[in-house]
RNA sequence: GGGCGCUUAGCUCAGCUGGUUCAGAGCGUCUGCCUUACAAGCAGAGGGUCGGGGGUUCGAAUCCCUCAGCGCCCACCA
């Protein structure tokens, strides 16, 4: 075998075969009459590169798309790049910054040009590094979800849901993102642990004078040095103080019961506040005296209505202080809690300050502090929603593995709310609602597909056929980039813009999504929703959640902890299939994966070990002599073991433990076909091999490479095409994978048994320090040599494996099953050591001979335990009295 | 505050509706080997009273209760 190195280099190979497959356009599908296999990628943005979660979420569907395709299914893998609005954005913002360009003095179409030219520069990279990965796609289909056919379903999707009364658009209290300045989902905002302040402020009676009743025992009033009473309110956030319009109290406080009634004062902001009454508020919480902000604050603005309160906005949309505040305008609003503190305290207001850790919502994107605010922005009433997407996951149509997670999301989907879908970006779907001219403070607008629609239903709304263009204005607003990929699924197949068309009525629902758990309510759900709505069905049938790439301290992988490798980096050192192996190794569904190079490096050692079976099998010299008994003996039982093992494959497959099939042929390959089987038939030095052997081999070969194949596609396509004669185009991709021979379990035990027996004979060789290649005689005590003899015979190295009648006193021995094997040795055995060993073994044995008669000797263990059961354990009887007496004559021997 | 889940060998995890695949796998560890496919390898070996306690049962890693520890997701307690 000199053309072939004695080390795997993928480097060479993987880039020829996934030109070859793309050259032959073996990816590619087109509806046929074959069964359909589909999988929608999930998006990743269209201007990021590659991370393990890719590289973990994508080797899996490769591994599913590859496997579907040998199952004989027209297996379809549809790639693409979502244009991920708010990051997207905050990078162009960014990049724009660093060249002293401000956002703000674009207009909307300059700044639109400035995206698009970074999406062209950057855009699709992260599909080229998946070509790496092996990703078998269907390049061909690559779609954007800002691309043409994509942008006209939202518009589509986004006036029907208006026509049905579903969008609507509304002023509410939004979490608002004071970087990007815009709004965003619930789902956008993270909630962080932190260590702040909890400020006590005073809030004067106004008009007291001092002279005010006491009140009652259980009242606690505040006096200061004249007299003067004042109540005091435990904020997180003093710098809120200017937008405050009310004090609420709990009715059923009696600590509280004075201010009942009364107005006070805004400390510093001097402004006279009513106190109200509400349950809402905690009576234990601090004083239980409440300051209401209904402008920054989802309850105060809840309170706020209730008790019909003025409302201060306070802020500016970057979060800092706004003209009605009266104070400190213009300076920003952590700036401002720590000078408030300061100035409150300096003028006697602050009671106290107290360390506290609450809980902060943080942006998804931009990761700074989120200010609740209230401002007009459409929504999409999601109760509908959840009607549609609830059923299928409940009654199991549509399964999650893992399972764990379908109730995560029926308490989302029971508890749901309505999705804000306005952000007040530009890179992204612009909102197709038209504003016309109208007296101020009030909006009249259309929604239509297009401005000419639009121009049409504005003439007709306002009565005035005379209005032109110009005359309407088109909302500034994009919407939230999920309103685009829940559509995904159906707009890949354009069954928006064409439903019930022939590629979506093929592919549509697809078979399985691949994704992470962090956006199942961001993604999945939605996508679920918008399947039902739009085609009446399922967008997938299962969901695989991956779980998330963690460094093996188990800390998340993230950039600024550095611990994240660089997985091209990653396929440069240990070969694509040595990575995309190392990623599945410890990861059964929905577990975290603690990444470690040691798993990557185990799968590059496996390619290795391949790669060498191979040479050795090629390395052969075939000639015409007859075949050996103990090879057929090995050629019978493999394919056993094949059909055992492939059929183990096919159920772990079923049920997504892709980690465990993939563990599964790695131990058939390794284990069973070179530890066992190649060293069964394996010719001795520079002798050639027979024919028949040697052809049944390669077929075994051919099988376990495609087996493989789905974990490891570039070295199994190469070694494929190494195995026999191939005509251009054909492929290991297309090989079939579901025919493959049962197993015998006759012909399975009878090996395991003489596996036992070799490796008895090893570890006589081990102890006794006698060397692999000094042969050896076994017998076998009373018993008749194993049908398989010849395999035994030949891996043991032994001379001669037969019956002798008795005990050899001079021999090493050892158990198999309740049989006795003895290697004579004559001066090498060590009697005392030899009596030892089997008066431990004797005990133990009789340890369990007792407790196996105690569990008989029980009259209701007997009578209730099913028979089999009870059958079990008098074999175990019957063979543990055999063992004992085998021990007793060998030690009888032994001690003569 | 609500919900979900986890605790089995040094590490990462299997172990489905209780009983012959019940105490498993991979990696790591230890001991021999540069044996002519592979030292990225070969051959052997050791290692766990299944988190603690209680219960149900003829029988519990598996079912129930309880305690302890850990993780995740939702939720407006200032």
């Amino acid at each position: 075998m000199n053309e072939l190195a004695t080390k795997y280099n993928p480097a060479d190979v993987e880039s020829k075969w996934y030109a070859y497959w793309m050259d032959h356009d073996l990816f590619k599908s087109v509806p046929d009459e074959r069964e359909p296999y589909t999988i929608v990628i999930p998006p990743p943005n269209v201007t990021g590169v590659l991370h393990m979660g890719h590289m973990l979420n994508n080797t899996i569907q490769d591994i599913l798309v590859r496997r579907a395709r040998m199952e004989g299914k027209n297996a379809l893998w549809v790639p693409g790049t979502d244009h991920a609005s708010i990051a997207t954005e905050a990078k162009v913002v960014g990049k724009l910054a660093k060249e002293g360009i401000k956002k703000t003095d674009l207009t909307r179409d300059e700044f639109l040009k400035h995206a698009w030219d970074w999406t062209h520069t950057h855009g699709g990279i992260i599909l080229e590094q998946l070509k790496k990965l092996g990703a078998s796609c269907d390049w061909s289909r690559t779609a954007f979800t800002m691309d043409e056919a994509r942008s006209e379903s939202v518009n589509k999707v986004f006036v029907d849901l208006y026509n049905k009364g579903l969008i609507y658009r509304g002023l509410r209290m939004v979490n608002w993102d004071p970087e990007a300045k815009t709004a965003l989902s619930n789902e956008e905002v993270i909630y962080q642990d932190e260590h702040s302040k909890l400020y006590y402020l005073k809030y004067y009676v106004a008009e007291d004078d001092g002279s005010g009743e006491t009140g009652a025992e259980d009242e606690v009033v505040h006096r200061d040095a004249d007299g003067r009473r004042y109540a005091v309110v435990a904020t997180t956030r003093p710098e809120t103080i200017m937008g405050d319009t009310a004090m609420c109290i709990n009715p059923k406080d009696p600590k509280n019961r004075w201010l009942s009634g009364k107005k006070v004062i805004v400390p510093l902001v001097n402004r006279v506040i009513p106190v109200i009454e509400d349950r809402y508020v905690d009576v234990e919480f601090g004083t239980g005296c409440l300051k209401v902000t209904p402008a920054h604050d989802t309850n105060d603005y809840m309170l706020g209505k209730q008790h019909n309160l003025e409302t201060i906005d306070i802020f500016n949309p970057d979060a800092t202080l706004s003209e009605a505040a009266g104070l400190y305008v213009g300076m920003d609003r952590f700036d401002v809690r720590k000078k408030i503190s300061e100035d409150l305290a300096e003028a006697g207001l602050l009671e106290k300050v107290e360390d506290y850790n609450n809980k902060v919502g943080y942006s998804e994107r931009t990761h700074v502090p989120i200010e609740p605010r209230l401002c007009l922005q459409w929504f999409l009433d999601m109760k509908h929603f959840a009607e549609l997407a609830l059923p299928p996951v409940k009654n199991d149509e549509l399964k999650f593995y893992p399972a764990k997670y379908k109730s995560t999301y029926i308490n989302w989907l029971e508890n749901i709310q309505d999705w804000c879908i306005s952000r007040q970006l530009w890179w992204g779907h612009r909102i197709p609602a038209y504003y016309l001219p109208a007296p101020e403070g009030e909006e009249v607008y259309v929604v239509a597909e297009t401005p000419e629609e639009a121009l049409t239903l504005a003439r007709e709304k306002s009565g005035n056929p005379s209005l032109t263009m110009d005359d309407l204005r088109q909302d500034e607003d994009a919407l939230d980039t999920w309103f685009s990929s829940w559509l995904w699924p159906i707009s890949l197949f354009d069954g928006i813009n064409r439903p019930d068309n022939k590629e979506l009525n093929y592919y549509y629902p697809t078979s399985d999504l691949v994704t992470a758990p962090d956006i199942i309510f961001f993604w999945v759900a939605r996508m679920i929703m918008a399947g039902y709505e739009y085609v009446g069905k399922m967008p997938f049938r299962n969901v695989y959640f991956t779980g998330i790439v963690r460094d093996k301290l188990g800390r998340k992988m993230s950039k600024s902890l550095g611990n994240s490798p660089d997985p091209l980096d990653l396929i440069a050192t240990y070969g694509a299939d040595g990575v995309r192996m190392g990623m599945l190794l410890s990861a059964p569904a929905g577990n975290d994966i603690l990444y470690d190079d040691k798993l990557c490096e185990q799968g590059r050692n496996f390619c290795n070990k391949i790669w060498n079976a191979f040479r050795l099998v090629k390395g052969w010299e075939v000639a015409d002599i007859e075949q050996p008994v103990y090879a057929r003996q090995a050629i019978e039982w493999f394919a056993s073991k094949l059909g055992e093992t492939a059929t183990e494959i096919k159920d772990l497959f079923s049920k997504y433990r892709l980690s465990e099939a993939l563990m599964a042929v790695y131990r058939l390959f390794w284990d069973e076909f070179s530890s066992w089987y190649l060293e069964m038939v394996k010719p001795a030095y520079e002798k050639p091999i027979d024919r028949a052997t040697y052809d049944a081999t390669l077929g075994y070969f051919d099988s376990l490479l495609r087996l493989l194949h789905p974990f490891m596609p570039f070295i199994t396509e190469e070694l494929w095409q190494h195995l026999a004669e191939r005509k251009d185009g054909e492929s290991i991709m297309y090989a079939s994978v579901s025919s493959v021979g049962d197993a015998d379990p006759v012909t399975l035990g009878e090996m395991e048994a003489a596996k036992e027996i070799v490796n008895g004979v090893r570890g006589v060789r081990a102890s006794k320090n006698i060397s692999p290649r000094e042969p050896l005689e076994l017998r076998v005590v009373g018993a008749d040599p194993l049908a398989v003899a010849d395999v035994v015979k030949k891996l043991a190295n032994l001379s001669t494996f037969e019956r002798v009648a008795d005990k050899d006193a001079s021999a090493a021995s050892f158990l198999v099953g309740t049989t006795e094997y003895n290697i004579p040795l004559a001066n090498n055995i060590d009697i005392d050591a030899e009596i030892a060993r089997l008066e431990k073994d004797l005990e133990y044995q009789q340890g369990f001979l007792n407790s196996v008669l105690k569990k008989l000797g029980n009259e209701r263990f007997v009578a209730n335990a099913p028979a089999a059961v009870v059958e079990g354990e008098r074999r175990k009887q019957a063979d543990a009295e055999t063992k004992i007496a085998t021990i007793k004559a060998s030690l009888a021997a032994l001690k003569k």
